[in-house]
DNA sequence: ATAACGTCTGTTATAATATAACATATTTGA
DNA sequence: TCAAATATGTTATATTATAACAGACGTTAT
């Protein structure tokens, strides 16, 4: 059985930072917001990212290879993940919406697959970079 | 206004790769199979790359970091996106399902913020791989 | 205890993915 | 026909991610 909940040194060191960040963070971008701390190489953050979304206690944003801290506490296990990201100042938002999870936890897809997981990302102009 | 119907002579190579491919192709992956046509730089493929996709000619799959060819006629502008993708054998299908399409088509965020885009990628095993 | 195991760490090197920048060529349309 | 837009070729470089090896540390079985 995995450790669910301690979180090793360099682990929490690294979600630390991404839960602090405003908005996802880049791999490298972490590599050099810790090496006062004394993490030194790629390898270390890497590893510690793949923990820290096996735990569910961040997500990964595919289409910007960056990485968020979960906000929704039912997400336990990264495998139903919808975002809403803006193209104008890429913000990312983590979207929690019951029915909209549901629904997409229930769709199966014709040809006999059965889904696991699923990443949802919708993209547009948030609120904020519509008015300037 | 883009020309949207004629490809480039390098369009139209790396278009009829990906579309002869039983799967997703990585970029690198383009240029080593094009290097006898006299395309020589990653810069070549994801030019070409790029203004496939503003065609709705082919799609990333961003988990994969790769390229498939558009099989449904009715995305010409690849703004909404679906597929499914099996965790063992890496095969990838895109979903055209009217409903899903529809029905993530209509959702917006709470937060004030109207989508225009979305891409949604559902992971599992799929039927032949099942049966091993 | 001590060996075996799983997990975490540190480190160096390298692979894989993607873009910048500059020079030219070709196509398109007023 | 000439300007604008689009496409190409090329070299260099930036960014993202993994491989491979060695050692440390805690847990548990014998
Ligand atoms: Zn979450
Ligand atoms: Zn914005
Ligand atoms: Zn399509
Ligand atoms: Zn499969």
């Amino acid at each position: 059985m995995a450790r669910a909940q301690t979180l090793s040194r360099n682990q929490q060191i690294v979600l630390d930072i991404i839960e602090k960040a405003k908005g996802p963070l880049k791999a490298y971008s972490i590599l050099f917001n810790v090496q006062k701390k004394g993490i030194k190489a790629p390898q270390q953050i890497y590893r510690a990212l793949d923990k820290l979304i096996g735990m569910g206690k961040i997500h990964k944003i595919e289409s910007k290879n960056a990485f968020v801290a979960c906000r929704s506490s039912d997400c336990e296990i990264s495998k139903a993940t919808a975002f809403s990201i803006c193209e104008s100042c890429e913000m990312v938002d983590e979207i929690s919406d019951t029915k909209l999870s549901k629904y997409l936890s229930g769709f199966n897809h014709k040809k006999g697959m059965k889904f696991k997981r699923f990443n949802l990302e919708f993209f547009g102009i948030c609120k904020k970079c519509k008015k300037d």
